[in-house]
DNA sequence: TTATTTTTGTTAACACTGTTAATCTATATT
DNA sequence: AATATAGATTAACAGTGTTAACAAAAATAA
């Protein structure tokens, strides 16, 4: 009897359906204001209800994240799509720029992912394929982009660490300060983008 | 009669005592664990006897981010102060040295003020000489390097902002993820600072 | 089908959080 | 000495994440 494969297929539902809750609130007020009690009324349900499902709130904040991470995925692999140019300087170009993008777009998740919980990266990607975890895109781009001869040969690594840093800067800074007196955002961040890739040349 | 005097004196030292009491919460067990009701038992007294004092936590925090911006541009200076070259290449050199070198020897306090609480960063310099804020420093050394023509001349906002970002990229990722796998700091740091000042060449 | 066991959801409760109101006490002013 | 003011305390409110005890419903065994 199919008894069991259907409780399976409810319990993944309700799962589904916590996180769906949880994730509307947090794009609507923020995650401070994603709390336990809450997530269960916009799902009617008694708060504790939630910990048949999910063993604390962590384990929620986990989902967000991912959910998060794949929308960055997403980002990046369109912005180096929509790149027509075949030159790996112009295609990582793309990249750097598509990353800014996205924690522009998205200044909640990013901050999320890459400002809050950056610890909790590793339990974020472990089920994801390897080849498309974002670190090692860049770092492949970057490989590329040497052996043209775009960039000067250091080690790729580090090269893609740095960048990885200064587009962090960037972002991050835009986000969680945005009242500071910054230069016109497209001039500075195209100066940035430019000042990075020229200091790997 | 100078009672009033005395009284003035004495709100002053318990508004001393109760953020010193806050200081070494934060210090030995992080922000996170900074109550009002451990101050209060730190320091002997009922948790809302503390409304005297300060208004909210809030006002609680300002403080601690004075505190922590104070050590931060001391180290900056002293950073500067030990750098023996009056080129101005190589004293920005040493002051962007030394605002990595806060992060990672103050994560707490870095993370407290950068990374948390940016937005706030008006606040806890208001009462500062402007020529000692931070970012002012920076551009001034940017603008000197420029003039020597260690720098190529850029806007000097605009590249010190770049330099920010570059700085802050990098120190913020080592602190907040140090498990992941980074190429070996120094030789990291070091490659990053190239990278930023060929950047702007 | 009935009896038993397991699972799901609810309410009550604990130990916290920041903060406000009411109250008592010690000091200062008239 | 009587009154007003300021200081400190306890009680309480509205939250938080989470655990325990318990009722109802569903799955399994007889």
């Amino acid at each position: 009897m199919g008894t069991k494969e259907r409780r399976k297929r409810e319990i993944e539902e309700m799962r589904l359906e916590i996180i769906e809750a949880a994730v509307q609130l947090f794009v609507t007020d923020g995650y401070e204001n994603v709390s336990m009690r809450k997530i269960a009324q916009q799902i009617d349900y008694s708060a504790t209800a939630i910990y048949k499902y999910f063993a604390n709130k962590e384990e929620i904040l986990i989902h967000l994240l991912k959910h998060g991470y794949a929308i960055f995925l997403t980002c990046l692999k369109e912005g180096v799509a929509n790149c027509k140019s075949s030159h790996p300087g112009e295609r990582l170009n793309a990249l750097l720029y598509a990353y800014i993008d996205f924690g522009l777009k998205h200044p909640e998740y990013y901050r999320l992912i890459f400002v809050e919980n950056l610890h909790q990266l590793q339990k974020v990607m472990t089920e994801e394929d390897d080849r498309v975890r974002g670190f090692v895109l860049l770092t492949e781009m970057v490989m590329a982009a040497m052996n043209e001869g775009v960039l000067k040969k250091h080690d790729a690594h580090m090269a893609a660490q740095s960048l990885w840093a200064s587009l962090h800067g960037i972002t991050s800074l835009l986000i969680t300060f945005p009242d500071f007196h910054w230069h016109e955002k497209e001039g500075f961040i195209d100066f940035q983008v430019n000042a990075m890739i020229k200091g790997l040349t």
